[in-house]
DNA sequence: CGACGATAGTTGATGCGTAAAGTAAAAACA
DNA sequence: TGTTTTTACTTTACGCATCAACTATCGTCG
């Protein structure tokens, strides 16, 4: 291997200090692309990213949340999410109701407009998993799969 | 199969729709946990992953380049980058200067200060890929790669 | 020359990620 | 009972991504 395809992609002149760095290089410029191609189509619906990201965990939880199990299931920081929930409650597609035993806590619920959104969603963003993911065989996908896994695997969620 | 690991991280109830989301998934979540690690990294030493992205370009390069060469290396956007070379030139690691012969063009160039971050940087940089990726031997690093490159290659560059 | 479009970069608005600091309520403890 | 700690969230401040719109310069063509 003597010139990869990311070496020539980021015209980089040198080669990769080692196979560490250019898969995690290559990892994150995947990544990008994938993002990018999602964040506009969830942009023609009037959604970012996080936000349909929240709608979809609220659906597949099937009932309402409090704020910080959205939270774990998404790869946040708390902060960041009184602003979203802020947003998507403008656009009516959550609504916010504070718990009356514990008031610390505020449930996040989906409203049947949000529910809607995503039913609409549902089949565009299938097939942009298909259209982007779909050339590789289903061996390449459980492998991919496995790799990233493992890579996490030496990522405690809470060290240090 | 009956739950994966992403599968139980995201504390999802249901299976997967398919092969494709769940690598999509295991990707992004994979990347974020790699860019929250090298953001730290970074920030101890007073710069943002993007910022850290410029002055490695620049050092790649080894002479100053156009605004607009330096976002074609990385994944941005234009007006993104006029921000970011103001913040750097703010704490005097590149320079800005106008072409003579085109005065549109802005070339920046890396002064010694930020030459010399970078490399304090390197070490640990190095360190912090061989921690996170280095649990992988070589034939699963080269076919993570391979597979992340067969990804990339069904998305154009310019497409739309 | 003068109008035209292309190129290089900037500005402004909105949304999100991150850290640090603050508030309010519940739990633990003395 | 009162105090401290923990928990759940909010606020603020900063940096960056994105889009749309703008400025300045260059090249070209009539």
């Amino acid at each position: 291997m003597t010139h990869s395809r990311l070496q020539k992609e980021l015209k980089k002149k040198s080669p990769f200090d080692s196979l560490e760095q250019e898969a995690s290089l290559n990892l994150m410029r995947t990544n990008d692309q994938l993002q990018n191609r999602f964040g506009r189509l969830f942009r023609e619906h009037g959604l970012t990213p996080s936000q349909y990201n929240v709608l979809r965990i609220l659906r597949g939880e099937g009932k309402r949340l409090p704020c910080l199990e959205i939270v774990e299931r998404m790869v946040q920081v708390v902060p960041a999410m009184t602003g979203l929930i802020d947003r998507l409650e403008k656009q009516e597609l959550v609504t916010r109701e504070r718990c009356t035993e514990d008031r610390r806590i505020i449930y996040v619920e989906l409203t049947p407009k949000g529910l809607q959104t995503l039913k609409v969603l549902d089949a565009p963003v299938k097939a942009l998993h298909q259209k982007l993911l779909g050339h590789l065989n289903q061996v390449e996908l459980k492998e991919l799969s496995r790799l990233l896994e493992k890579v996490r695997a030496s990522m405690p969620r809470s060290e240090e």
